[in-house]
DNA sequence: ACTTAAAATATTGTATACAATAATTGTTAA
DNA sequence: TTAACAATTATTGTATACAATATTTTAAGT
């Protein structure tokens, strides 16, 4: 929520975090204070704090007296998160399409951030696309100008990241960036039923286009993983 | 999100909740870790852990190096908050209306709920009234069985408790039981449409029902809070 | 009496220490 | 070789110590 002025630990929390979405952490890893401690040059406490705040969010998963892992979404989890999600962004569209229509929304910057989606698709850029098409959903609910959406919506993101990296069999038909795009010409054509029909479309395509049949590989070691 | 076995903090969180939804910590009250640790018999260390998780949702503001105070909504933050509990209340509603459809929603427990609201109104039992109607709203997002809606609407029912409390002139027209009632036989109707305008309405009263105008007021001492 | 500045006190931020628990390794026996 | 158990090591849970910062109190000067 950051009403807090930010201190040491929200920069674990911010590596953690973008190592996640950029596909370098793995769902399951094993994650030890004291050797995080040596990665980051903050003592335990400080480390641990950061943990704390991303178990509380759900994207670390804390057992008493164990290390934290990185979570690995089950099946029944990961169509919860997206169900989750469907409601906050469903309220998201609602707002901006509100906004939009009171010329009080500029859209310039998701315009770009879909064009660049559209590039990295046609240079099958992968990793950096699953990157994009978290900030795509997250700027969206920036621009609402609502601090408490946005954070009901932030720990969904990672955990949706970690829920593809285990089910989706390609990432490249797993948050299609065409539908984005058509999600913003919904809005720019203030059109409430076809924005909010969009949206949840995308989202039951996003889990339609997952695998649950797959086994759930882990891994456990992470020395070249933060930066 | 406590996939996490419960630990000591979460008396903290748990105890500071409670007192706020009865009305004991009012907004901008100081809570200093020393002080709480004689209250608690924790040690510091873990008492400051409770802080960080209700600092997380919101619920406590912390500045750097002052001691955390209770949040004090303002009007901007009232409104955004009910603005997000919109969204994800929406959500919730479209869910048990497809549950119960299903027959697979037992309401029995809301029912009862809501009628222990209307003995206290009747009552004019106020105090307990205000703790009993954030149970209602809590209660309908955990028959979801969806721990994330839960974890997201979790955080905005005290905070909408504090701004009651600072901006309702009297507690009683805020969130009207009668509303709560209406919202379960629409729900009962199997009528999408109507529960959903049930749930916006009612909220969107929670908010007109205040007034902003008032000064804002602060305490210091904690003594008698916590039991 | 009021304001300002300085000293004293209290509180937070972080590091570290130590006990409790878990994970690993090594050893022995079948 | 493998399985079971013991000993060792590593890691977490919590308490505490100390420095840095904020708050309060005291004192002096106008």
């Amino acid at each position: 929520m950051s009403t807090t002025l930010s201190t040491s630990s929200d920069d674990v929390v911010e590596v953690i975090f973008e190592a996640i979405l950029k596909n370098r952490l793995n769902p399951g890893v094993k994650l030890s204070e004291i050797s995080l401690q040596e990665e980051f040059g903050y003592s335990r406490s400080v480390i641990r704090q950061g943990f704390d705040k991303l178990v509380d969010s759900g994207v670390l998963i804390h057992k008493k007296n164990q290390s934290v892992r990185v979570a690995c979404p089950t099946e029944q989890e990961t169509k919860q998160i997206f169900k989750a999600r469907k409601a906050i962004e469903s309220g998201v569209i609602m707002i901006l399409v509100e906004k939009y229509h009171n010329k009080q929304l500029d859209l310039t910057e998701v315009d770009s951030l879909v064009s660049k989606e559209k590039q990295l698709h046609d240079s099958k850029e992968l990793a950096k696309l699953t990157r994009l098409s978290c900030d795509f959903h997250l700027t969206l609910a920036e621009l609402c100008d609502n601090k408490y959406l946005v954070e009901s919506l932030k720990p969904l993101i990672p955990l949706s990241a970690l829920a593809a990296s285990v089910y989706a069999d390609r990432e490249s038909n797993f948050c299609s960036f065409a539908e984005h795009q058509e999600l913003i010409e919904a809005i720019k054509s203030n059109n409430l039923k076809k924005a909010s029909d969009a949206i949840n479309v995308h989202l039951d395509h996003c889990v339609q286009s997952l695998n649950f049949g797959v086994q759930v590989k882990t891994k456990n070691s992470y020395s070249h993983i933060f930066n």
